[in-house]
DNA sequence: ATAAACAGTACTCTTTTGGTACTGTTTAAG
DNA sequence: CTTAAACAGTACCAAAAGAGTACTGTTTAT
C-alpha cells in the first residue's frame, strides 16, 4: 500500500479547500474539525504544520483562527504535499540501500526515476487550491481522458517511442 | 515519508532491469540476490510476485530460474508498481474516511485527485524496462524537459499547461 | 482576570513493511 | 530411483512509520 499521500496530507487539502471557499473568514481549528468531521487535535496539528510553511496565517488570542496564507491560486497541491510530508520529495530513496546499487548497472535506473519524479511533481504543481474549488478546471483537454481504469495495457507500453528519437 | 514506492517495488525494477540486460539467460533467485547485493529470500519473494503477474516466467527444477515474461519494451514501470504494490493505484483512498468527506464540498476534491492520478499513472506507463536499460529514451519532447529541480513556483501555479494535444 | 484560541512537545497505539524461516514440489543428473 | 538444486507457498516476526491524543504553555479580546 504505497504511492499514496498520507492522511495528514489528505486532511490538509480538505481543510485548505474548505477555507478557500470563504477567503475572508477566520477559522478556528475546532470549527474546521467539526465542519469536516475530523478530530480537533488532528486538524490543529495539520494547521500548525501548514502555518510553518506559510500556507496558512494564524491569528492568536481570543477570536483568533486561521486563514489562507496567500490567495488560493498561489497554493499548489505540490506545496501542500511538501509541507505535510516532511520529505525532499521523490518516489525512491534509491540511495538508502547503500552498497546494493552501484554494482554494474551504475544506476541508470536512478536517472529514470528522477525523470518520473519530475513528471509527478509537475502534475502536483499544476493543480492549485483554486482549481480544487472551482467547477471544472481540467485546464485544456490535455490530461482529461479515460485514464481512470488503466490496468491492462499489455503490449502497448512505452508507446510510439520509435517515432521519437 | 510518503509518496514513495515501496522497497519491494524498487527491488523489482532493479531485478528486472538486470535481467533485461541478458534477455536469453535464465537467472536463479540466489544468483540475482548475490549480484545485486540483496537478501536471497527477498529476491525470491519479489520474483514470485512478479511471476504471478506474468512479468517473469519461471522454470522449475534443477537448472531452473527466471526470465522476463515478455520483451522489455512491453514491460512498463506502471506494471511493475501494480504487481508489487497490491493496490488499485491512486494517491488517495479518499473514501476510507467514511462520513468525513461528503459534507458540503461534495468532493470536487476527489475529482481533482483522480486527474492527478491519471497524470502520475501515465508517467509510470510511459517508461518501459527497455528505457531503463538503454542510454536515453526521453520519449519525445513531450514530458521530458527541465523538470528536474522545481521547488519554488511561488505565484506561478496551474500554468498554461501544455497547449499540446 | 479570564476564557478562547493558537503553539509546542511528548507519548501511545495501530498498521504496514521488510525480512526470514520452514515446508513443499519439481526436475535434471548420476 | 535417489539426490540436489531450484522454484512455490505459507506463516511469522520485528522494526518503522502513521495517526491520533494528552498535556502544558502563550497570547489576547473582553
Amino acid at each position: 500500500m504505497m504511492l499514496r499521500i498520507s492522511k495528514l496530507t489528505d486532511y490538509g487539502t480538505l481543510v485548505l479547500t474548505h477555507m478557500a471557499n470563504f477567503p475572508d473568514r477566520l477559522f478556528s481549528a475546532t470549527d474546521l474539525a467539526a465542519t469536516l468531521g475530523l478530530g480537533a487535535p488532528t486538524v490543529s496539528k495539520v494547521l500548525k504544520t501548514l502555518g510553518r510553511h506559510d500556507l496558512v496565517r494564524s491569528v492568536r488570542g481570543l477570536h483568533g483562527g486561521y486563514a489562507l496564507g496567500r490567495p488560493a491560486v498561489q497554493i499548489s497541491v505540490a506545496q501542500i504535499v511538501d509541507a505535510l510530508e516532511e520529505q525532499p520529495f521523490g518516489l525512491t530513496e534509491c540511495s538508502a540501500s547503500a552498497g546494493s546499487c552501484d554494482f554494474e548497472h551504475d544506476c541508470r535506473i536512478r536517472a529514470n526515476w528522477q525523470r518520473i519524479n519530475g513528471v509527478v511533481r509537475r502534475a502536483l504543481e499544476d493543480v492549485s487550491l483554486a482549481d480544487m474549488v472551482s467547477p471544472q478546471p481540467m485546464v485544456a483537454g490535455s490530461d482529461a481522458r479515460p485514464i481512470t481504469g488503466p490496468q491492462s495495457i499489455k503490449g502497448r507500453v512505452a508507446p510510439d517511442q520509435e517515432s521519437a528519437r
